[in-house]
DNA sequence: CCCTGTGAATTTATTCACAGCA
DNA sequence: TGCTGTGAATAAATTCACAGGG
């Protein structure tokens, strides 16, 4: 087969994933897995049939096969090493919140900040390492993935210093585009005030009790 | 006019606010407004015509106008207040973040938890009020929105609690599914493992310096 | 008979191309 | 001429509908 996988698929795959860890089923249909996550069954089928035919007809899908198939597409079978760079609340409460499920899968190696007296401190069991460190805790662990949870001023330099030490993929929560020049990165934008405006849009769009 | 307006263009108009309200200028052209937001210029005349024509043929958009009218759309001409429940690392950067831009558009007007350690104590100008106070809080202040940082064991039923007392809006950091079964409220999931994780996908899908 | 896999139909979103007005 | 507004064309994503194997 192999072609080529649609975004919109990729995005999905993560929430497949999560319920396949924790489902303790050996077998599982497109509707069970649709009912769990909130997606329809023949868009999940869809989704798994773009990398081959995992499932069996009459009975559904292979838990753990399915499982190891997702990690690989995701390319989370050989583990991905991520840096946060930011210490502050936001940061934090990414460290603490990856950290705390113990997988091998995705990992936070390292925080940076640049304020001396958090330095040396560590944050869950990651320590937070001097701006400076950057490039050379890039190498050392093999970083793959850069989390940005600075202000909007420092931003652009640092996913820069990034790039060219070979990070290819962001996570940028400051409310600037970064690396905007570059093709060969990828850059995931999350803006929690757009975010939020844009919700606000619903609070009254949305109509009470339509027939479902 | 008044056709439905797409959700894609409902996520994009934050982004053409926040740029129309720290430009300093008094007219724009799609060409700018695209150059300054990463969008093209022909969806940002397609995403403005939704809601009539703002601009001027040869000339371009009045930044006033089309601001106050984004505002309206999103309404939040009328002000939204919101909610954040939990007090932990991510609400706090939540709010600390969203207070820090003194705007009357959306406002968060109040921070709840259920540590009696921290209740009583301010966020930036917030107070941590306990999470008994939830129904009377929505009440009091008009509450049309709410973001949910909290963990998931206790996510599922203070949702529940703020749809019955009228909040239809969710941004939900929380990692499980909340007020599935209600029509009348809208809810936006934010799942950062998820999100890590599909980013993963990217670390090597992104080939190095495709053709621009 | 059940559930997968997949073409076809449909819906949604984006890009193109240009008519029309300041 | 320059830039908007918009129908037409294209692309992307979802849903439908059903053939076919276990």
């Amino acid at each position: 087969m192999q072609q080529r996988i649609p975004d919109a698929t990729i995005r999905r795959l993560p929430a497949y994933l999560r319920w396949l860890s924790t489902c303790n089923l050996e077998r599982v249909t497109s509707g069970i897995l649709g009912q769990a996550t909130g997606f329809s069954s023949e868009q999940i089928r869809k989704d798994l049939a773009y990398f081959g035919a995992f499932g069996t007809r009459g009975v559904g899908y292979d838990v753990k096969a399915l499982r190891q198939e997702i990690l690989r597409i995701l390319q989370l079978d050989r583990g991905v090493r991520a840096v946060v760079v930011g210490a502050g609340h936001l940061g934090t409460a990414l460290v603490r919140y990856v950290g705390q499920s113990r997988q091998r899968d995705l990992e936070i190696v390292a925080v940076v900040d640049n304020d001396s007296d958090i330095i040396g401190t560590t944050i869950g069991h990651v320590s937070v390492e001097p701006i400076e460190k950057l490039e050379q805790l890039v190498e050392e662990y093999d970083i793959g993935m850069a989390v940005l949870t600075l202000p909007a001023s420092a931003a652009v330099e640092i996913a820069e210093r990034l790039a060219n030490a070979g990070v290819h993929a962001f996570l940028n929560f400051a409310p600037v585009p970064v690396c905007t020049k570059r093709f060969d990165v990828f850059v995931q934008q999350i803006d929690l005030t757009l975010e939020m405006q844009a919700l606000s849009y619903f609070v009254q769009a949305r109509q009470p009790h339509p027939i479902p």
